[in-house]
DNA sequence: TGACTTTTCAAACACTTGTTTTATACTGCC
DNA sequence: GGCAGTATAAAACAAGTGTTTGAAAAGTCA
């Protein structure tokens, strides 16, 4: 086993999870062929049956990487900011939730990649379903709760999570959208600036979040 | 030309049509082969590219017809509601386009169709570009400031587009998300009732908006 | 009826897919 | 040196893709 990078670039099973990385999210695990893989890697078609034992299990691996380190982005981001200051407020912890959410996903190529990577799963279903739940989402929600029930008034556990719900809805229907409206022949639907859709987001939620702790008044 | 059915099933071309819609909707478009399509829809396989010119020009006759279906079904209903009382408040009009906007997507086996074909286009992107926004975003921006306008407290135009960004991404997070939340191993992390999730998008998204019109305090 | 168009069909075409085979280089070890 | 075990490569494989062809069938209208 070789464990020296060969002439100059990396081992070719890296190359080729790079490689993979990239086409997938861009075309999707149907439109993005073994050999179109295996070119940008720069190595036979065979290297990828070879290492990784078939395309479906490159995906996954591929995938699986992609999501623990978005998972992990994610929740050093929050903490770091929860225990910058003391007695943090909901508004603070809304924008270091809206900050650490969206951030991994924006920031340079890399973001762009795990947010078409996502959407293309969502529909694609080639994943183990366990992977998704239990390695992802149980860890955000448990964390995000969390910090909601420390930071907002009290609430039912459940109650707090449908309200996270509301937010993360929010964020990524604000990705996904905001291309599409901003950009328009004429002027602007809505503000171009992810920013102002992150205080939008923060200033509506929090009033949200405020009206679902009141006792419900009677309709 | 025969416009007459014949020998008891319809035509061809809307045989095709129908399988297509329901292939299309569960498999995508990668993941339909013609031969899935006219095997369903019991005819040869030149059918599709007699009648259609293509697999492509098929995919788009059929997601325009869902598109434009599920655009009028949503702004007649929301229109019955809203003249359906003098003087309706916001929570009556934030119910109405909630209703209005998940009823065609879970009713029955079609709504799912519909789900699905939506979601595997947001991210194959096969259509034209300007199809979605000119006759599916548009109007249904339109009619909803609208009412929004006219039921909620005044609000900058562009203020309320968000608002209405922050309520269909919540009700589309929630059609998403609530079959993965709400049947795992343990007990449910949020009601697995449909109806209890839109009450709570309405009351939180009521608070959202009158906090979004209430003048922007200093931080 | 017979000419004419529209529709259907089986077959073939050219191409891409994921995977396997077979052979060749390279590694470290004795 | 020779001999494992690992890694790469070219070629072939079987199956599936969208599309086209050319002929047969069905329908239309004089």
């Amino acid at each position: 086993m070789a464990s020296e990078p060969k002439n100059g670039h990396a081992e070719t099973q890296e190359r080729i999870l790079h490689a993979a990385e990239r086409l997938f999210a861009m075309q999707g695990y149907d439109g993005t062929s073994i050999r179109d893989i295996t070119a940008e890697a720069d190595c036979n078609v065979a290297a990828v049956n070879y290492h990784f034992g078939g395309k479906d299990k490159l995906y996954v691996e591929t995938f699986r990487r992609l999501l623990v380190d978005l998972r992990d982005r994610r929740i050093v981001s929050m903490r770091r900011d929860m225990s910058a200051v003391s007695d943090p407020s909901l508004e603070y912890f809304l924008e270091s939730f809206a900050n650490a959410f969206l951030e991994p996903l924006v920031d340079g190529s890399r973001g762009r990649l795990l947010l078409s990577f996502f959407a293309n799963e969502m529909t694609g279903n080639h994943l183990p379903k366990d992977l998704f739940l239990d390695e992802f989402i149980r860890p955000m929600v448990q964390v995000t709760t969390e910090g909601l029930q420390q930071t907002g008034p009290p609430l039912d556990p459940m109650i707090a999570r449908m309200c996270m719900m509301s937010i993360v809805g929010q964020l990524l229907h604000t990705l996904k959208g905001l291309p599409f409206f901003s950009n328009p022949k004429g002027p602007p639907l809505v503000p171009t600036e992810l920013g102002d859709h992150i205080k939008h987001v923060v200033r509506f939620s929090a009033a949200g979040i405020r009206a679902c702790a009141a006792p419900m008044e009677a309709s």
